[in-house]
DNA sequence: CTAATACACAACCTAGCAGTTGTGTAGAGT
DNA sequence: ACTCTACACAACTGCTAGGTTGTGTATTAG
């Protein structure tokens, strides 16, 4: 069954929070950075070039969200993806960017 | 094709800002509103209970995100939903969430 | 021309969030 | 016990953006 409309106002907070914790460069360059395979805090650190203090934060926020999975390894806390849907998301809003930029160019060169 | 990875600066950029302007409970419910036909800002503004100047910001964004068509009828504007995949991306979020919740109770009732 | 309507723009206040810094805590090695 | 490593938590700062108020602009009616 699609979703009732109007959206009771719980639900839209819910919604709207969502988009808000995917609405982040950072927390996106994670995402991908797990996309992959899960890792820690340390590897994305180095990887994406951030404080441990600040990727912690992020995978955090992520990981409330109910997107990441948190796995405690010795010292180390290995993240994972638990909720693929964002990469749909991700590859939806990239599609239809594309279609605007070409959209935009074309109608600049006519 | 499927877009590399990892993404390019901009790019990332431009997504998490599209991430953003639909992460605003106000602007999913004017999305809402729209969804079953153009309305004008007053209109708008009345549905949702709403200022005029406020109603009229949060078209302006999702105009100006190419989400929205603008035209002017007289004193007034009328605004239509020119992006569709919006829509998608809030009944995968809706989706998700609805998973999650179910899951989240059956955790707490076993 | 005057007035009313419908909308947008600008300034302001404020809340919220990203990023940094400092500190606390738990596990592994010596 | 001591130390190092890896991570999380808390406090602080600065910026961004939502909401309100006031004002400007364009169109229509009288």
């Amino acid at each position: 069954m699609p979703v009732e409309h109007p959206l009771p106002e719980p639900l839209l907070e819910l919604v709207a929070y969502r988009f808000r914790v995917i609405g982040e460069p950072m927390r996106i360059r994670l995402l991908e950075a797990l996309r992959h395979g899960p890792a820690t805090v340390g590897q994305l650190a180095e990887i994406l070039s951030g404080t441990q203090q600040n990727v912690s934060k992020h995978l955090g926020v992520l990981h409330q969200a109910g997107i990441l999975s948190r796995q405690k390894q010795g010292t180390s806390v290995r993240y994972a993806i638990v909720d693929t849907t964002v990469f749909e998301l991700c590859e939806l809003v990239c599609g239809r960017l594309r279609q605007q930029l070409t959209e935009l160019s074309e109608a600049l060169t006519t």
